[in-house]
DNA sequence: AACATTATGTACCGTTCAGTATATTATACT
DNA sequence: AGTATAATATACTGAACGGTACATAATGTT
């Protein structure tokens, strides 16, 4: 009946992603847009909407792919205290192998938009109460097969490996010498002891 | 000889780094700050250059209040332990009682700029390990009082708090609910015990 | 094969941006 | 008082922005 889409839109949505999460909102324009994505411009609006609203896919795309990825890696081992050992450490790691240096973008919008727009604010806000879900539960396994202590309190432990997780994300965006991110993850990782 | 400045260098870069802290660099509009400033387009150029120069002076200035508040903020008790309370619980407090939610001018930086501007990059991370200097400071003073165990290594301690006390003001851009913060404090201040 | 429908490519819209040329005004020194 | 100097105010520049009108191309159905 119609003419169908020549493009993939997921493909063009990941590509989106990428260049949102590395200049930001602002910076990016409709034309780094249309050369990332691979499609003109009457394509991007018919398929996602205004830039704003494609951003928001991006970004709701990101944060589903990120909560899965963290989840995925606090169960890379038996033992909590190694997974979230392995969690931090493979995220410096990464971290400092790649060039550039693009953080969270779930992160990065908690900067740039939540502050003023509810929209972001609300969104970003959520993503970190899920990671925050995530960390409590693996923390209550943990205290279930007795590898910690039982008066542990998990939900508040959780919020603030959160609060760490934020703290050595954005710190890296410096590119602080790799003492100084390794000597915090160590000292952060006692809390579990 | 000449015709004398009619406004005030200080106050006027006050304003701009005001518009700056709120705004960032790329939504701010130089309509913005000579509004902020009370001064015209040529005035700006000639006193503080183009905007990337304006805004680095900003936050030089910010830079130099921000530490000498916090070293401030660290003297307010002669016990350490309860020096850091204050400030964390003072700085949770400030937050959540501003209507608007500017966070930290610096880390902001951190966000929008020192990926792509080695300048930033490097103004950014210094400020931050200046933050970390005061923190080790103050640590080993609670050490040789014998407020804090012999046994705490004052830097890494110092790094972690460093990293806790960026997660803290960067959670709070999203506004989440204040026990999330106060929980995180509570805990983040264990690591002194 | 003709048509209805939607995607695509091009070229454009008005707006806003950072930055500046120019003319005017106000000062300090001679 | 007159002049040299620099700070203002106005108005403008070209470029880039987000967004869209319009013509063309490609499909599935009749």
């Amino acid at each position: 009946m119609v003419r169908p889409r020549e493009f993939d839109e997921e493909k063009a949505l990941d590509a989106a992603m990428q260049i949102f999460w590395k200049k930001g909102f602002d910076a990016t324009s409709l034309t780094d847009l249309t050369t990332a994505m691979g499609i003109q411009r009457p394509s991007i609006y018919s398929a996602f909407g205004d830039k704003k609203e494609l951003f928001e896919a991006a970004l709701r795309k990101y944060t589903r792919f990120h909560a899965s990825y963290v989840r995925a890696k606090l169960q890379t081992s038996p033992s909590v205290k190694e997974s979230f050992r392995a969690f931090f450490e493979g995220m410096v790691s990464e971290q400092y192998e790649v060039g550039c240096n693009r953080g969270c973008f779930c992160l990065n919008t908690m900067v740039e938009l939540a502050p003023h727009d509810e929209k972001f604010e609300i969104l970003t806000r959520e993503h970190q109460m899920y990671l925050a879900a995530i960390f409590q539960e693996t923390i209550e396994r943990g205290i279930r097969s007795g590898e910690l202590e039982e008066g542990k309190n998990a939900k508040t432990l959780a919020q603030t490996l959160v609060v760490s997780l934020i703290g050595l994300t954005v710190m890296m965006k410096s590119r602080p010498e790799r003492s100084f991110v390794d000597n915090s993850v160590a000292v952060i990782l006692t809390l579990l002891e």
